[in-house]
Order: C-alpha cells, then structure tokens, then sequence
RNA sequence: CGGGGUGUAGCGUAGCCCGGUAUCGCGCCACAUUUGGGAUGUGGAGGUCGUAGGUUCGAAUCCUGCCACCCCGACCA
C-alpha cells in the first residue's frame, strides 16, 4: 500500500482512511457525516458484541431496548447534560412530507411538533424518565440493563469508525440503592472494558480517571481506558460513569429503603462503541494492511490452494476438507479460498489487507511430501510445516500471535509514557515523540485548559493505580500530589 | 460552524486559465497462454464531467445557488 501506514505524520488519517476502504470495513455514505459498516466490518463488531454482551450477562446484567427519540422536555432535565450535549443534537421537527404541487417534496409545515424530539445522542433521559416506573422499594433494586443500540451526534468533523454523526454502541445504565454499590459497579465495568479490549482486541490500556474538565456531562466521576495509537495519539477506548444522584433527582427516582426512608437511587452508564474498530485498526495494521488479532478475526486461517491440474485440486480438496472439519472441531473459522478466478499472490496479498491472523498454503509439492506453508500475518514469517498434528500446532500458534500482537502494542505503549518535569521538556516531548506524557499539574480546570491552548494535549485520565509522589505542576509551579497522563488524543 | 481545497467511468486522473460533448492508468468483460507472492497478450464494454439554474449558436471549461468529501480550527465516544 505504498507509503507506510503507520508512519507519523499528516499524511496518516488519509492512510487510515484508505485501510478502512481497501479492507472492506466500511465507506462514506450519502449522508452527511454517517458510515456504511460493510459485511466484514460489520462481521469484526459482531465478534465485539458477543464476547462483550457475554461478559455483561456474566455480570447480572440484561438487555433492553428504548426508543431513539426523545422529548426535549426530558433531555433538558438534567442541566450539566443537556449543556454537553446540546451543541450536537438532531432535532425532528415535523412529522409529514407533502407535495408543493409542482412535484416537488417539501415538509409539510402544518404538521409541526408540538415538542421536538431530540435523535438520541445517549439515553440517560428517556431511560431515567422510564426507571422512575419501575423503582418503588429498594427490592427493585439494582436495575441492570445494557442496550446496543444506535446514537447521533452531530459532530463537525468526522472520520470513519473514530467519529461519525451515527454511531453504534452499547451503553449499560443501573441503578442502586447504595452510593458505594454503584460506585462498585462502575468500577466492575470499567474492568470488564480493559479485559475486553486488551484480552480480545490486544490493545492494552490504562485505567483511570476523568479530570473534571474531561468528565462526562452529568457524571461526578467518570473511569475511562485510554489506548495508544501508532502515530502517538491517544484514543479513549471506553468509559464508565458514576453518575451519583444526578439523573435519580432529575427525573425524581426514589425508592423507600429498607429503614422505610425515601431515597434518591444511585446511577452509572457505561459504553463503548464502533469506535473500538478504530482503536484496533490504528493499534495494529502494518503497511500490508490490517492485523486481527486471532480472538477477534471473523477468519482465522484462510487455506489457499495452488494447483495447475484438476487432479491436483482434487486432493488438495479432499486434504483440506478433512483439515477444516478438525479445525472447526476446535472452534476456529476458516476460510478456503478456491477461488479459480485469482491467482495465488493475488489471494495472498488480499487476505493479508484483511488481516487474517494465519493463512495455510498448499501445492502438489506440499502434497508430495506432506506438509504446508504455514504464514503469519502478525509478523509476515513463513515456515512449512507437516500436516501431522497441524490442528494442534495451528491452535497452539493462534494463541502465540494473540499474545505477540499485544505484547507489541504494549512494549510501544510503554515506550511512549514519558515522564517529564518541566513545560519545556513536555513541549518537546509531544512534538517529537508523542504518546503520553507523565507530569505534575496543579489540579485546576484553568491550567489543563490553557495546556491544551497551548500544546493541544489533553489529560487523558488520572492512572487508578497512580503513585502518590510530591512534585510542582509543569505549567504553574505549584504542589502536586501526584502525575497525570497529558497527550494529544482523537 | 469558520478558513482552505476538491468533485470528470468502480478507483486514481488529464483536460478547465484561452468554451466546440472527454485523456491516460488500474479495475471490469471475452479469448488464449498462465497459476509456490498482487500474471501476460489481443480484443471489448463502460461517462447526461457532483447537482440545479444562468450566460452562450454551443458549457467539463465562464457565473450563481445547493450537495458531498478532504485538510486546518472550534466541538467530540
């Protein structure tokens, strides 16, 4: 794909762009700012979803499902919320089309809405004005419900997967009858996220928290996971909100207490989205094109055959046919590829754009003498192997990429968290390396502020397992009782 | 939403200044030879030049509106 993927630079959103299309994730729509998800794009969220919705079953939680419009009386309940949301929201209006007379279809103004419906941007509101329902007595309590659904957010400027105006997510909303059980829960899924994305995705992350400045609108503490990108920025991979009694007052959810006293429940939301694509996409892919990390990969090993005569298909076939049905035994996908309308390079090369994680190529040689060429995609190395045992040696090396491919991410992340002392160094340090930055800062909303003014980075989050240690901020001088991680991020 | 840029076949483009219905490459189709890293040759198909108007005998080309995309900024999962 020419120049190289992962070099830094401005070129690099036109390459992640072009890696989108050109490994059939997803295209620009018709639509202002909105995505077509293409089948194998799509295929790499389903994997997402499954194992994610399991892990939310395996926590007590259930899925539901609320509607996508909601009444702008309820989203202006909750002030802090509707102030970060109300710059990007979608509004219905009307709710019928009629024809000018000449042809042409124009909204028909005599069918205004009395109220506007706001295209859901998240559903704290519409799910709040519905739990009020449904809580009396603390023994409905806790709530622990998930939806996947689709949100809006008119965003000015969007890029496929990190940024669109629809998006597709799933956002966890409970409620509790104790401050420290919900505050227990969101840790809980805090948890679950960075399991997921770095065992399933092999992304690692760091876990931490929002500065007040970066919280989410109507949350009193919001976790998040911060990933880091191969061009040194940073990508908030997930986020889970303690939320407090915000919502419950707003929407007046109460329930009587075991000692008969009438209280406000305690909140969280939680969510990750397609954006995770992105994360992967940008964590991983090589200038071949993308890396799936086995775990996620829709195809696992793909098999190509390489034949000239008939007869030699023919036994390749019968070889494969054996060889694919022990590997589904072992719950691998598998693709055979053969095709008779692509050569073998062809076939090699496209599997590769679309990351397959192993790829197992066979001849009439290979057949002679009873082996395969085994290639990996992780670290485009060959090696040709005997067919016996390849079902045990082909699991066994899955795991092993699973595993190379994090430890990869990982050794770079690390090597991108630099901790620095003075403004000067932290300037530097974000203009020629980039990745994190560890530093003392004051603690003020004014000083992250002008930080971000000045230098475009951000603090991505305070590290939960953050060491206290005394220090002076970098920008200001004054105490500090601890670092935090600036970078620029997406 | 502000500044800048772009829009010509599925993709990438030439032509635009200086108006006369369109260039080249990739891809696609057919046939042949090929098949262990993106094949080669020959032939062929495919375009109301983003869209709606205007100027003109005539518009891809000049003018205006609109739409979409890209880059920068502000905003943001």
């Amino acid at each position: 794909m020419g120049k190289g993927i992962t070099s830094r630079g401005e070129d690099y959103s036109q390459w992640y762009n072009d890696l989108v299309v050109k490994a059939d994730l997803a295209e620009h729509s018709a639509v202002r700012g909105c995505m077509v998800i293409k089948p194998y794009g799509y295929a790499i969220w389903e994997r997402m979803q499954a194992v994610l919705d399991k892990r939310f079953k395996e926590t007590g939680h259930s899925n539901a499902y609320f509607p996508l419009f909601i009444p702008k009386s309820f989203f202006s309940k909750e002030a802090s919320h509707v102030e970060g949301f109300a710059t990007e929201c979608a509004v219905v209006t009307h709710y019928r089309l009629k024809n000018d007379g000449t042809g042409n279809i124009i909204v028909d103004e005599e069918a205004k809405l009395e109220e506007e419906l706001i295209v859901r941007p998240t559903s704290e509101t519409i799910i709040w004005n519905t739990y009020k329902g449904w809580v009396e007595s603390y023994r409905d309590l806790p709530i622990l419900v998930n939806q996947w659904a689709n949100v809006v957010r008119w965003e000015m400027r969007t890029r496929l997967f990190l940024r669109t105006a629809e998006f597709l997510w799933q956002e966890g909303h409970t409620a509790h009858a104790t401050e420290a059980e919900a505050i227990e829960e969101a840790e809980r899924m805090l948890d679950v996220y960075a399991e997921f994305v770095e065992g399933t995705l092999a992304v690692p992350v760091i876990r931490g928290r929002k500065t007040e400045n970066e919280r989410f609108a109507g949350a009193l503490d919001t976790y998040c996971i911060e990933a880091l990108m191969q061009d040194g920025k940073a990508l908030q991979a997930g986020t889970s909100h303690f939320l407090g009694q915000n919502f419950a007052k707003a929407f007046d959810v109460k329930f009587t207490s075991k000692e008969g006293k009438l209280e406000h429940v305690w909140a969280t939301s939680w969510g990750v989205s397609t954006r995770l694509m992105g994360a992967l996409i940008m964590a991983h892919s090589d200038d071949q094109g993308l890396v799936l990390p086995p775990k996620l990969a829709p195809i696992q090993i793909v098999i190509v055959p390489i034949f000239r005569t008939e007869e030699e298909k023919q036994a390749i076939d019968n070889y494969v046919d054996t060889l694919t049905s022990e590997l589904k035994a072992r719950d691998i996908s598998v693709k055979y590829d053969d095709r008779d309308t692509q050569r073998p390079g062809f076939k090699f090369a496209e599997w590769e754009l679309k990351g397959v994680p192993l790829r197992i190529a066979l001849g009439a040689r290979d057949m002679a003498n009873g082996t395969v060429e085994l290639a990996r995609r992780d670290n485009q190395t060959k090696e040709t192997v005997s067919q016996d045992g390849l079902t045990d040696h082909v699991v066994a090396l899955l795991d092993e990429i699973q595993e190379a491919i994090y430890h990869k991410a990982l050794t770079f992340r690390d090597e991108h968290i630099t901790p620095v002392d003075s403004y000067d160094e932290f300037k530097a340090v974000l203009d020629d390396k980039g990745g994190f930055v560890s530093c003392h800062w004051d603690g003020t909303v004014e000083t992250e502020k002008r930080v971000k003014e000045e230098t475009k980075a951000t603090i991505r989050c305070i590290p939960l397992d953050v060491q206290d240690e005394d220090g002076v901020c970098i920008f200001t001088g004054k105490p500090s009782r601890h670092r935090v991680l600036f970078a620029k991020a997406y």
